[in-house]
DNA sequence: AGGAAGATGCTCT
DNA sequence: GAGCATCTTCCTA
């Protein structure tokens, strides 16, 4: 299956299938890749705990467009953190990209992040370490200069289902999915 | 290793 | 004005 229709697939079928795919980016002219190892599936209008529930709002439009759109916003008045649009055309499904492990452009991530560890460990420092930014709210990521690439769903039998961080509501459902290290 | 707390700005009620 | 889908630094072990 094609990354793009993958993505029209229900959200929370999609979201450990994006664990191994890689994100890649050209922002600011450095190439910068991580292979995701951690996202959370936010299931639109059905949610409590997602930006998209009781409606779409300025913050949140880019969330209603198709599959494969980035939905990038501020938190707590100082990170980016990036969303991949995920499910059926129109419901605002989105998978939260909390963090990957450097593959390409290592010293542009430590020259962006002002620190040699803990590069793309989390949603705020993912977009730090690749550039990403407001400006991105909107943009495919099928294709540019922020793009996901790779086949999904290598990595199925070491993914591992936890409760979502730092949220409030909807705290029970397991929708933070997570690369197991490999053993060796 | 892990907990506490502050920084900071935008969105929506 | 309240409430954040966070990160860092500063502590105690």
């Amino acid at each position: 299956m094609s990354l793009g229709k993958l993505l029209q697939r229900p959200v929370l079928e999609v979201a450990p299938r994006l664990l191994g795919m890689r994100l890649v980016s050209e922002l600011g002219g450095h190439l910068t890749a991580v292979m995701l190892s951690e996202v959370e599936a936010y299931d639109g209008a059905g949610d409590p705990a997602s930006h998209a529930y009781g409606g779409r709002t300025r913050r949140n439009e880019s969330m209603f467009g198709p599959a494969g759109t980035a939905y990038v916003y501020r938190s707590y008045g100082i990170h980016w953190c990036l969303n991949v649009v995920v499910g059926p055309a129109g419901e605002p499904g989105a998978v939260l990209l909390r963090g990957g492990i450097p593959i390409t452009g290592r010293e542009s991530m430590v020259a962006r992040r002002r620190r040699h560890d803990h590069l793309s460990d989390g949603p705020g420092k993912l977009c730090q370490a690749l550039g990403v930014t407001g400006e991105d709210d909107g943009r495919s990521l099928l294709a540019g200069p922020l793009r996901l690439e790779g086949a999904g769903g290598d990595a199925a039998g070491q993914v591992a289902a936890t409760p979502r961080i730092g949220i409030t509501k909807a705290t029970e459902r397991p929708w933070r999915f997570v690369l197991l290290p490999t053993p060796g």
